[in-house]
RNA sequence: CGGAACGUGGCGCAGCCCGGUAGCGCACUUGACUGGGGGUCAAGGGGUCGCGGGUUCAAAUCCCGCCGUUCCGACCA
């Protein structure tokens, strides 16, 4: 492998894949279409993991775990659901192996044929309102706000590092209500909190807006999303809140009493974000020498480089090791990389590599003046501090950092996103690259011509409103909605 | 599932056309020198050439079959 990734001009996707592997993100499973998570990688899902888990509880709810299995004949009780999933489900049909006849390996003991196969979940609603039917019988019983963290299969055919795998790591919130007023003001409460959690820890700037019907989930009345723009222009869904409607409470017959005692079917809602924020992080912020994390969930959000000759090695280490504490002492996530058997370079390289917000390096020359010098990933300025402003200084850095990062990437979606006039406009725009803010008559079949001819699909409808004057920029009619146009992972 | 390419030390590749001792770069090991942007030199270790069959005195190389992977489409968080 060489040393450097391909740059983001040549190649973007492969410039991708480089940065996942070289940074020590992901690897390749052995079955293919699956990832191994690396230490590092699992290390920002952890951080990204945590902010939304304490959002979620913040919001009231609950973790729990509904199993991976799910009975076949569950998954066709929903009409659009069945339709939605079945062509990528993975399938359990037996329990057990056994010796070949030649004793050369194992196959299949036909004796042990699952009666029903099982369903690896693609997504929980099935399971979970299955059990939510012997859970709810009055208004006393509702809501119920439960999330669970898991993997989950859905068995696509091409796939890409986090962006698209077979199996998954995700959330999954599953809310049931008394009354569709609550159970929409859940799915926009969450789909909230994805925005919040998004831009302030993940410094992705994001689009909230609504699915249109070719595109949300397969079981909901509504789906709301939240879009980033990713460093090719091209967009990524990046969280999804759906208002389920009774749609799950008729196909598992869950009803309650209301407090005029009459039976009514429950209200649900289901939203998740999943391990592909971790390929939004790396491409709305890397460049060409690799990835550039937001502090908030940089597994190390600095790394104190030592530089010393055998003559001053000592006196170095100890310098380091005393600036680490100091650092630590601020609450910040410290890294001192003191391995002996790789150079400076190596190291600077390497860090870059990993998007560490922070360098501080530390050698003899600075020893005599008391000073450090600090490289910024973001900017790649180098600056150097004295000793006492480093400690004082590092907490700002990492917030100015964050910030800066936020900005850079609204900065490139805003100066990507146009307004075309007309339809040659819009093609030569999904050519080039960017968001395409305009009108769209609301017709499927416009919608499915626009994506035929451009490859472009409605990322969100911005307001639920009809504007005033807008028409639609393919067939020309009165437009029903302002949307955005773009292509999208 | 349609189109294309590729399977050779851990990784990336050359060798195949034209059959005859399996090679290069990176990585790895040991040592010395080095150390402020991916170090240098020296000495080492490691390969059933995807699997099965065929042709041949001889197959990484030619032929047939199978398996796998990647890329491009359709599908998708």
């Amino acid at each position: 492998m060489s040393k450097r990734v391909t740059p983001r001009s040549e190649d973007y996707a492969k410039w991708y894949t480089d940065v996942v592997l070289k940074a020590q993100l992901a690897d390749y499973g052995p079955v293919r279409g699956t990832m191994v998570i690396r230490p590092y990688g699992y290390a920002i899902w952890e951080a990204i993991k945590a902010a939304y888990d304490l959002r979620f509880k913040e919001t009231g709810h609950e973790n729990a775990y509904f199993p991976l299995f799910i009975p076949k004949s569950y998954m066709s009780r929903e009409a659009q659901h069945v339709e939605g999933f079945a062509k990528e489900c993975a399938v359990v049909t037996h329990t057990r192996l056994r010796a070949t006849e030649d004793g050369s390996g194992v196959e299949v003991d036909p004796d042990s044929k699952l009666d029903e196969e099982l369903i690896i979940r693609p997504t929980s609603e099935t399971v979970i309102w299955s059990l939510y039917k012997q859970w709810i019988n009055s208004y006393r019983d509702l809501p119920i706000l439960i999330n669970q963290w898991v993997n989950i299969v859905r068995w696509e055919m091409r796939t890409r590092l986090f962006l698209r795998t077979t199996e998954f790591l995700w959330q999954e919130g599953h809310t049931a209500h008394a009354t569709k007023d609550e159970a929409v003001a859940e799915t926009l409460k969450m789909i909230e909190v994805y925005r919040q959690v998004a831009e302030d820890e993940l410094a992705l700037p994001v689009i909230v807006g609504l699915k249109s019907e070719a595109e949300k989930f397969a079981g909901a009345e509504e789906t709301w999303c939240i879009e980033a723009m990713m460093g090719d222009k091209r967009a990524l869904q990046s969280g999804t809140s759906h208002y389920l409607g009774q749609n799950f409470a008729k196909a598992f017959d869950v009803t309650f009493r209301n407090e005029a005692n009459e039976e009514q079917y429950v209200y649900a809602t289901s939203w998740g974000v999943s391990t592909r924020l971790i390929g939004a992080v790396i491409m709305a912020h890397g460049d060409d020498q690799g990835l550039r994390l937001p502090p908030n969930i940089a597994p190390i959000q600095a790394v104190i480089v030592p530089i010393y000759k055998d003559d001053s090695r000592d006196e170095v280490l100890g310098a380091t090791k005393e600036l680490a504490s100091l650092l630590e002492a601020t609450g910040a996530r410290i890294k001192l990389d003191d391995r002996d058997t790789v150079s400076p370079g190596f190291k600077f390289n390497e860090w870059e590599m990993k998007g560490v917000p922070v360098r501080i390096e530390l050698g003899p020359r600075d020893l005599k003046q008391s000073t450090v010098m600090v490289a910024r990933r973001d900017t790649g300025e180098k600056l150097s501090f004295s000793n006492d402003q480093i400690v004082s200084r590092l907490p700002e850095l990492l917030t100015e950092i964050q910030s800066g990062l936020y900005k850079q990437a609204r900065d490139f979606r805003e100066a990507n996103t146009y307004s075309p006039g007309n339809w040659d406009e819009f093609k030569e725009l999904m050519n080039t690259g960017g968001f395409a803010r305009c009108g769209w008559d609301g017709d499927p079949l416009t919608e499915a011509a626009i994506k035929n001819e451009t490859k472009a699909t409605v990322r969100c409808i911005l307001d639920e409103q009809e504007p005033a004057g807008i028409k639609c920029i393919h067939s020309g009619k009165p437009a029903r909605y302002l949307v955005i146009f773009a292509k999208a992972y």
